[in-house]
DNA sequence: TATGAATGAGGGTTCATTCAT
DNA sequence: CATGAATGAACCCTCATTCAT
């Protein structure tokens, strides 16, 4: 059996050998900067060869955000066995999320870009299944976070809860566009960091929902 | 005289031409997607004509860019007229790029996609450099309505200016981020429209602001 | 009669402003890298306009190569009376030839280059022929000089002329060559300047010939 | 075994092959002139394809340039090995030259297009820099010769030894470009043959060497 | 005479993908 | 399982040249 698995170990370090390149191409040039090419290249591997582990182009980089969403939903359960409030849940998973973009930002640029093309053009493959799977899993616990809040009265009872859930998220992704595309504005015109902003919008949300 | 004149709104004509058909291919396959090609099949003219309108494809993107913040500007100054309130102006100017957006949706895409690049590749051309001007005016908009909304007493005085700026220009880009990527999520899962969604924003903003 | 007069003034200079782009423009960037387009530009004239002073580009380098040998024929016929000795006359021809080219570089590339492409492609335009007249001319003036230094006894009898005259040509035109394309070979490796090198060849054509 | 030999051989084949049609344009068309879509057309070829074998069409050139100084360099090496005094290495190595460029009159048009774009443009690639290695020992070559005639006293020693370098350099590249340049002014004009040429200036260069 | 506007043809290069082996 | 080799399609862009006016 030894031979069985240490081919299976093989070839999952191919496979996430893979992904780290694109990662780190993606991270220099952009999605669309980055070539199978260069990503042969990189891994030493043969360009058919990347073929065999990813049907295409946009499946190599569903796998990437699979793999970041795996990631942030590790980081997420963490989240709901240390607080115990709802209201600080909640606060703590949109920390959390801030955190995890900026340990991680090629994250945010893959989900992203995936997420635009979404609507129109995508299919529906294993990868863009299971993450969306996942991406439900973690909008239920923003969900629940937020119903137990209520339940408990550190969250206030007069909202609707999935008006805020998507205030919430909507709040979250401008601040991590913001952080990541206009840098020059905050920084050069009102003087501001990246730290700051943060802090501000989680003080803005508590605000809101206390 | 006459004739001068023709020929210069043949050329304006055939300038918007370009602008309308390279607007029309960007919303169906995203700016990468879009090609000076097929810019050309479009609107049936020569490759080569494209370039005497325009510098490079970067170019007319700048161009559609310039377009739309020319659109908005006029719009928001409209604003100014017709609000007297601090408070009021804020609120009316973010449901005025609400509905901008919504009856332009071409701009969110483009202006997204040069912002994302904006501080490492591109280069200043007059017409992004005619664009930051135009958008720095928005933005000085934004904040001079607040400093007077705060002087007025419409807008609570215990708030950092700068930070709610960030903040607003955060939650209403995540709104409309939203709304046109998200579509699925809000609509299936959560059952919401779009309208809801941004009515929900402007209360949540106004919650804070007051 | 003035009107014409002027008229046939502003059409010369503006043929010769277009001639002076062209150069400038070919020295900065060799011959295929000079657009109509560049020329155009440079003398802020329309494209078609240049069309109407000269057949096409290949006409306009044409323009420029007789231009340089008008002026090159004009330098010889001073050597022709300043100087009496063949010898001496054929020396000051050379010497004349590394000046020009050194004066006017430009004609050294462009007529290089027009010769490279005479044999295959070429057509008979009027300024290639007329071109190749005072071509003619020119090196009938290195010939008499010859035969005179023959004839007084400045040059040795036992040459064949015309082997001469061809060697001559192949020597002054290797030493041009040599100075604008390897000047880093006989500067760097071995230190030598354009000046000693024009210098030596011509010591070593005296020794030749005497 | 045979395989890997077999694909080896088919793929030089292939390379042998691109640079074979490159040749054949050149001689045609000028460098200028030769397109890699002629290429790929001629080759019957993927235009793609000539880019898994060059890097761009520099390299394709550099290559065209490489394997002639690789001839020329053996035939350098048999001289070397026959002649045994100075001065007659010198002729030969001079003799060497007309008779490789008659053989192969494309590597003539090539290396002098690429000299001649040499200092200004060029970038270092691997066969411009092992071009230059095998270009240094032909210098080379030449200088020893020389040297060894003064030594031996086959050459006068009244000479520089570096002038002389040049001299014969530019004596024969300039015999070498009338040759191919003004076919016909020597041959109508003078009624001269190539070979005549090129055996006056070894006269001519064995005279003042002697 | 001069021009604004246009164009066909082609430039070099790169892409994601797919064979046969 | 992996690869070497290939390809069609497309990319953005520029060229010299020529109309109608």
């Amino acid at each position: 059996m030894g031979i069985k698995e240490r081919k299976e170990r093989e070839k999952k370090n191919r496979r996430e050998g893979i992904i780290k390149a694109a990662k780190k191409l993606i991270l220099k040039q952009g999605i669309e900067g980055m070539s199978m090419n260069q990503v042969a290249e990189l891994t030493e591997l043969n360009k058919a060869t990347l073929y065999l582990y990813f049907d295409n182009k946009d499946d190599l980089i569903d796998a990437i955000v699979y793999e970041g969403l795996i990631i942030l939903d590790k980081e997420f359960q963490q989240v709901d066995q240390q607080s115990t409030l709802g209201l600080k849940k909640v606060l703590n998973l949109i920390k959390t999320t801030f955190d995890f973009y900026k340990q991680y930002p090629i994250y945010f640029h893959t989900m992203n870009h995936q997420e635009r093309r979404k609507l129109s053009e995508r299919s529906h493959t294993p990868y863009s299944i299971k993450g969306d799977e996942i991406a439900s899993r973690i909008f239920g616990q923003f969900k629940e976070s937020i119903e137990q809040g209520i339940e408990e009265g550190s969250i206030r009872k007069d909202i609707d809860i999935n008006r805020v859930l998507i205030l919430i998220y909507a709040q979250t992704y401008g601040v991590m566009h913001t952080v990541y595309s206009k840098e020059d504005v905050y920084k050069d015109v009102l003087n501001m960091d990246p730290v700051n902003i943060k802090k501000s919008a989680l003080e803005f949300m508590e605000y809101y929902l206390k």
